[in-house]
RNA sequence: GGAUCGGUAGUUCAGUUGGUUAGAAUACAUGCCUGUCACGCAUGGGGUCGCGGGUUCGAGUCCCGUCCGGUCCGCCA
């Protein structure tokens, strides 16, 4: 070993002993007479001292260290005659000895410190000294802890971690696929998995009752702030069960890992069927750190000569608590927000309650202050509250007054990140309408099975049945989602002739699954929650990037390594792919 | 595919209505300094204002195009 300690682990009872340490030169300060030299490595900084008793090279040697060269050195541990409560390693500093310069480096393009000054396109490129920053290194600590008490948890209720492949086979649907050319069949390829689901269903029928696994999966879509094209699952299955099991179990690993991670007793996690969420939320992840419910008002502000309202399918507004104050450059400014192509509202009416009890809104030339109260009634409103409401087709509207919801709830600051408000989201519907392709698509997956009592109205009213799925939603952001299978060929195949597969198709992509249910597949059903995610939602972020050790930028490049690139014409030949680029005009 | 914000020193940014030699902080270099820990003080070097075109007496600034990056919509079963 060429260290004795590490850089985090020096205390005042190592006083006297004589140490090596290596790591690399966080900062020096040379104040003439004597230098410190704050050495770093994963485990914490400790200060050097080079003073009047050093000799004069050795003084001049630490002299010319310069930061992030990688060092060793030798000497005592003394206590500091000014201690730094600041660091772990504070009361002591190591006298040198001896000072090995192991590695010189070029000057970083950014600080290697908290609040590093480089941007992220630098910080992406330069990965592995943004990795040497303490958040970084915090946040990938926080993933290795997840992953070993998710490991413990689950291996203590019996599941056992079980790998399936990365080369699989192509399926249409879903996400788009990443593809990989099969060298020994030309013309032909496999696809990277974008979850295991067929494969754990699969071993759900070899009788595997408690799979789970930490897995990677691919999907060939544009990216976001919380999605990357390859991404990390607890990926989870489990026969003889019902919805209720599941939710049951799984809450208990949720609970486990907040416990374990943050210290926080969560208890139970609430549930809300899809529909209320998306009545009362605008939206199937709704954000439970605050309330801000909306309150639907078409009876109210029908037939009082305002066109709009009369002619909206849904009138519905939220009442934010305290914000009377609000100037009318501010309400201009967020009916300009609301009104933005992202969002799609076409206006906002509001209703100031002012402290005296009188109410003025936008539309006071329409109705009458008795009115007015009776809106504010029903939103449960007091003087000094600002009601916003929109109206129009229901599901746009809903969504509109959604996204507004949040903007006013950050606004009044009630999404603090240390915050946590988990809820099960349940009830989903089956199967979604697509006017563009004029068919259903599976709003889960197609291997969702329907609530039993549904069934019936498969052939009559699809789009009212409700499925055994649910989504575990932490702070506005959808950790996890699962459901209950399908394990009965006919009714798979039957799912599958809804989402306009002909049988002949559906044997054609998923025959392995539909035979494998002719021998004996039991009643399952399983879960999988977004690891990035999850370790992104507890350390309180809302990009997954910085949890990830080597993310891809928003165009999917590795801009480290810069991947993707062009490969070999050998390869190509090799692969039997020609290539066949649009020009660039 | 679309919306939007940005690209100026190694880095993070400022740069007014289009007008003299493009600034600050930090980093870097040199010197001074024996208790610093964001050390301090002094001095210094450092710029293809992303790229191309246009308007203008004059463009970092205005216009068009293009490339790159961020955020979002579509998309993501």
């Amino acid at each position: 070993m060429l260290r004795t300690h590490t850089c985090g682990e020096l205390t005042i009872s190592h006083v006297n002993q004589k140490v090596t340490l290596c790591g690399w030169v966080q900062r020096s300060r040379d104040l003439g007479g004597m230098t410190f030299v704050d050495l770093r490595d994963r485990y914490g900084i400790t200060q050097l001292v080079f003073n009047s008793d050093t000799h004069a090279e050795l003084r001049e040697a630490a002299r010319n260290i310069g930061r992030e060269y990688v060092i060793s050195v030798t000497g005592l541990v003394s206590e500091r005659s000014s201690k730094n409560a600041k660091l772990a390693t504070g009361d002591i500093e190591i006298v040198v000895e001896k000072l090995e310069v192991l590695n010189v480096s070029k000057h970083p393009p950014f600080t290697i410190e908290d609040n590093t000054d480089g941007g992220d396109e630098l910080r992406m490129k330069y990965r592995y000294l943004d990795l040497r920053r303490n958040i970084l290194k915090n946040n990938l600590m926080l993933r290795h802890r997840m992953g070993i008490e998710t490991r413990n948890y689950m291996n203590n209720i019996g599941f056992l971690e079980i790998e399936t492949p990365y080369l699989i086979g192509s399926t249409p649907e879903g996400a788009r696929d990443f593809v990989v050319p099969s060298r020994m069949n030309p013309g032909e390829f496999y696809a990277l998995p974008q979850s295991p689901q067929t494969y754990k269903q699969i071993l759900m029928v070899a009788g595997y009752d408690r799979y789970f696994q930490i897995v990677r999966c691919f999907r060939d879509e544009d990216l976001r702030a919380d999605r990357q094209p390859e991404f990390t699952q607890i990926d989870c299955e489990m026969s003889f069960v019902e919805q209720e099991d599941i939710l049951i179990t799984f809450e208990g690993l949720v609970r486990h890992l907040f416990k374990n991670i943050k210290g926080l007793e969560l208890g139970d996690i609430p549930r809300m069927p899809y529909c209320d969420a998306m009545k009362f939320y605008g939206s199937d992840k709704p954000d439970m750190r605050f309330d801000m419910r909306f309150v639907e008002l078409n009876d109210l502000t029908k037939n009082k000569g305002f066109k709009v309202f009369d002619e909206a399918e849904l009138v519905v507004g939220i009442c934010a608590k305290g914000c009377v104050e609000y100037s009318r450059k501010q309400i201009d400014e967020l009916t300009e927000w609301v009104k933005r192509p992202q969002i799609g509202a076409h206006g906002m009416v509001y209703l100031r309650y002012n402290m005296d009890g009188t109410l003025k809104s936008s539309v006071d030339k329409f109705y009458s202050s008795e009115d007015l109260k009776l809106w504010a009634e029903r939103l449960n409103a007091e003087p000094g509250d600002l009601i916003l409401i929109l109206s129009g087709k229901t599901e746009k509207t809903r969504k509109a007054l959604g996204e507004l919801r949040l903007e006013m709830g950050s606004r009044l600051g009630y999404r603090n990140p240390e915050v946590f408000a988990p809820l099960w989201v349940v009830d989903f519907p089956l199967l979604e309408w697509d006017e563009e392709a004029g068919r259903f698509f599976a709003m889960h997956h197609p291997f969702t099975a329907p609530k039993p009592e549904d069934i019936p109205l498969l052939d009559t009213d699809a789009k009212a049945v409700r499925a055994n799925a649910y989504d575990l939603v932490i702070n506005g952001s959808e950790i996890g989602g699962g459901s209950i299978r399908i394990h009965d060929k006919s009714m798979q195949n039957k799912m599958l002739n809804m989402l306009g597969f002909s049988n002949e198709e559906a044997q054609k992509q998923f025959g392995f699954l539909m035979n494998a249910f002719e021998y004996g597949a039991p009643p399952h059903g399983g879960i999988a929650f977004g690891f990035d995610r999850f370790c992104a939602v507890l350390g309180g972020a809302d990009s997954i990037r910085d949890y990830i050790a080597f993310p891809k930028n928003n165009s999917g490049r590795d801009m480290m390594v810069n991947a993707p690139s062009a490969i070999h014409q050998d390869q190509l030949d090799e692969l039997q792919i020609k290539l066949n680029l649009t020009p660039q005009k």
